[in-house]
DNA sequence: CACTAAGTTGAGTGATCGATCAACTTTAGC
DNA sequence: GCTAAAGTTGATCGATCACTCAACTTAGTG
């Protein structure tokens, strides 16, 4: 049988999903080698192989994160809307859709690891800080091209960390009240300002406020 | 020697301390319990006798931290600041001054915990809501007391919600980056935009906006 | 003081943790 | 087709995990 994706580099592939998978939904430490070995169907020398420690297989997804950001989260996003400022919003809203289709149990897989590791472990502490900077790149991308409509002292960079922050938060909160409202009303509060912010940019609104530019 | 604290409910305090330090620390999978009989300075079975398991102590670490929002988090904020919206933004530096104390090893504990947690641990799930919970009602008084400055489609509810998640997110980020630039950004981005929604309030000003107003 | 309940001691439980290893099979190059 | 490297197998390792328990000490009550 050909099955040349399973062997031959094929085994170290679904271990690092089996990882990532399991890391998502349970974290880092309430992950054990033996589950993600049965998710993987693969042993345990083989693992072993591939990585040397756990930390290793960690490092390995993360390196894998760094890879998924555009063709998982932000072109998806992109396609969805063409607006710069649609864009950036459809981006949230792309973490909103994973959220109400898992029942706000899977948010994002970096915030998760971002606080239970950055303390304890420096290689993937740096790693996530690696994903974040690949977010805030790409988003700060975007509102670059609608830049000259942000006021003084206000750049580009402070919008595209403040939409991650938001982000980060809002998914903390909906996943522990396990509803969309705290998600949506963080995500509502930032557009309102934003409308206040961008005044005078494309015709989106907010959904509340109907009549709000002359 | 009368160490009625010591004894008599002394060590039951001192078991809950230590697993709270710790939990903050290291968070909570990563905490073994002879960790916390250590730092303790306990028995494992004087543990058992309080706590039937580590949940068990989990959630009474939980009960604990709602009675700490107010005297530790809410109230020293109010000390530090008389205006409404400079006590909002005062609550949000007494997370800075943690970060900074402990080198961005310390940011909200709840925080932490509803990342880890809120998937597999239902009771303590309930618990960080309620603490979440009261956090959001003492920032949405402090912001009802200028609700008439919001403008339409935005309520106190909905700015105590964006705070925390913005909080919640800055902190993630710090702690990642061990810096404090993200989270100010990000706080620096809300203060922005608070100056453009709660136009004509007092004299406070953003650092970056010198003269925005006519 | 006697009695009981509450609290404490710390060795010990089985289970599971991350990790190892020698034996074995498959693949690639000549 | 032979050889060496790469990859696989699964039993097994010591350490640590959350947790138990019988014996013991202390505190509260009549």
């Amino acid at each position: 049988m050909s099955d040349q994706l399973t062997s031959r580099e094929g085994t170290r592939e679904r271990i690092v999903e089996a990882a990532r998978e399991l890391f998502f939904e349970q974290g880092y430490n309430a992950t054990g080698m033996s589950q993600i070995l049965n998710r993987a169907e693969a042993n345990s020398g083989s693992l072993y192989h591939f990585f040397q420690t756990k930390e290793d297989l960690l490092v390995a997804v993360l390196e894998k994160y760094k890879l998924m950001l555009c063709p998982m989260v932000i072109e998806p996003a992109k396609q969805r809307a063409s607006d710069p400022v649609d864009r950036l919003f459809a981006i949230l809203m792309g973490y909103r859709m994973l959220l109400e289709a898992t029942e706000f149990r899977l948010g994002c897989p970096i915030g998760n690891l971002a606080l239970e590791l950055s303390n304890s472990h420096p290689r993937a502490r740096q790693l996530i800080e690696e994903n974040f900077e690949g977010w805030v790149g790409e988003v700060r991308a975007i509102v670059d091209e609608v830049s000259d409509r942000l006021p003084e002292g206000m750049d580009a960079e402070c919008v595209a960390t403040l939409l991650l922050s938001a982000m980060e938060g809002g998914v903390m909160l909906a996943r522990t009240y396990r509803s969309l409202e705290p998600f949506d009303r963080t995500v509502h509060a930032v557009r309102l300002m934003f409308d206040q912010l961008v005044r005078g940019g494309s015709e989106w609104s907010a959904p509340l406020t109907a009549t709000s530019t002359p």
